[in-house]
DNA sequence: TTCCAGGCGTATC
DNA sequence: GATACGCATGGA
């Protein structure tokens, strides 16, 4: 990763970033394109702090971005230290993941805030993408931006009627209650053994394997984590009947990413 | 009109 | 512990 200063830019450099393959592949629900070319253009937000950023011809601009930002936010974000070659250089010694990485080689894991990453996949179960960015988008109206817990307090699943998540809403509602009441507090937890937290996580209604696996995997950053849903299950019966290979383990979420995207946009 | 969407709670066995 | 079913909403 290299990086520069133009103006009031961050110029980036850097391999196996794809904009689309990042911030349209359904782990992260707030980045909207702008255009339909080639040159691509993203708007989204990290909790509250917005990103405009564009794929040019041999690098990633940042707009408006400060270096202390850049390196606060959003080289983590997108996690920019994390060597992805190396990644799928591994994971390529399976067949199947070999075909994955070369479709869409672009796609890293973001690091998401917990509670925006909790929040988000609570709001997907049972959902389609277009919706469940309706609803999160809408939730940001709400309360004049992603709300912090603690703005949330006390909510009730009839005050949510607005942002018409259908039964979800009592799923945010006890959610909230949970963390706000300190029953739950994401940034002790996150330091825990992944199958502690998952166990913590499913107490709040709504929240199963599936979503406490997601929270993990781009809020709490546990690339071992697989989130199985209806799409990884086809890929583990057809492809992995007896588990992923051992040395795939490690890095089994971002595996699970790649092959999500070529199962669901390949032909 | 019917079906389905990055699942989960509940009832039932 | 496994399996069937309902669930809010909206687009195809």
């Amino acid at each position: 990763m290299e990086y520069l200063r133009r103006g009031n830019d961050i110029l980036l450099k850097t391999p196996d970033l794809d904009l689309d393959e990042t911030l349209d592949c359904g782990q992260a629900f707030r980045w909207e394109r702008e255009g339909n070319g080639a040159e691509c253009k993203y708007h989204g937000f990290r909790l509250n702090t917005p990103l405009a950023v564009s794929a040019e011809k041999d690098y990633f601009r940042f707009f408006d971005t400060g270096e202390e930002e850049f390196l606060s936010v959003w080289v983590p974000y997108f996690d920019l230290e994390t060597d992805y070659s190396e990644i799928k250089r591994i994971l390529s010694e399976d067949r199947t993941l070999a075909k994955a990485c070369a479709y869409a080689g672009g796609i890293r894991i973001l690091r998401q805030d917990s509670w925006e990453a909790l929040c988000s996949f609570i709001i997907s179960q049972n959902n389609n993408i277009p919706r469940i960015k309706g609803i999160i988008r809408r939730l940001c109206e709400m309360y004049g931006g992603f709300p912090d817990i603690t703005q949330m307090k006390g909510v009730s699943p009839e005050e949510l009627a607005p942002l018409r998540a259908g039964f979800r809403a009592k799923y945010i509602a006890d959610c909230v209650r949970k963390l706000n009441d300190g029953e739950i507090v994401l940034d002790e937890i996150k330091e825990l053994p992944t199958d502690e937290i998952r166990k913590v996580l499913m107490r709040i209604k709504g929240v199963g394997p599936k979503v406490a696996d997601c929270a993990m995997l781009y809020g709490m950053y546990r690339i071992d984590c697989v989130p199985v849903d209806v799409w990884i299950k086809r890929v583990m019966e057809q492809f992995y009947p007896d588990g992923f290979p051992e040395f795939v383990l490690p890095y089994a979420g971002i595996a699970q990413q790649y092959l999500f995207h070529y199962m669901r946009t390949s032909n």
